[in-house]
DNA sequence: GCCAACGTTGGC
DNA sequence: GCCAACGTTGGC
């Protein structure tokens, strides 16, 4: 049994892992290391679903903005990364035993034609509940609403 | 580089 | 269980 398919977004920092590089992996497939906050694991873990959607944001970028979409192709196993004493999110509390990290596997669906900077998105009024453009969003994963994707992914085709 | 907002840690 | 101190995120 399946249900519809969730949507989320996911940030990360194009200086350290791009929409490009993930166009460039083997199947354009990669393995979302590097979670380390609870909300954002338990997502993760408790909720994502193989189909299901996501919106690829490049955070600390000029301009910040939503680049693309990506689906899950494998859902929620341990984060090996944490258990790497030398890995950058290493986290002595994780183990093989008890795994504290997870992440999933995405494929890239589509690199937008055009960026949709934050700011942009700020003044339309389909996203003016999404939880991105709330003040002092920090979460890394996140749900997104069918009607904000959709939103977005029609802007994406605009211009 | 600044700093507001947020999450985590640990003493008590 | 409170909360001050500290660390991190991420827009600007």
């Amino acid at each position: 049994m399946t249900r519809a398919p969730k949507y989320w977004l996911m940030k990360t920092e194009p200086s350290a892992y791009s929409i490009q590089d993930l166009s460039q992996e083997p199947d354009q497939t990669t393995c979302w290391d590097g979670v380390r906050n609870y909300q954002a694991r338990n997502f993760m873990r408790d909720q994502m679903q193989l189909q299901d959607r996501v919106l690829l944001y490049h955070s600390n970028a000029k301009p910040p903005a939503v680049v693309g979409t990506a689906v899950i192709v494998r859902e929620a196993y341990p984060d090996h990364t944490a258990w790497d004493p030398k890995d950058k999110h290493y986290d002595p509390k994780s183990s093989p035993e008890n795994p504290r990290w997870m992440m999933v596997d995405i494929q890239l669906e589509a690199v937008f034609d055009r960026p949709l900077p934050l700011e942009e998105l700020r003044g339309v009024r389909a996203l003016s509940k999404m939880e991105l453009l709330r003040k002092g969003s920090r979460l890394s994963v996140q749900p997104v609403r069918k009607t904000e994707y959709d939103a977005i992914q029609k802007l994406s085709r605009k211009k």
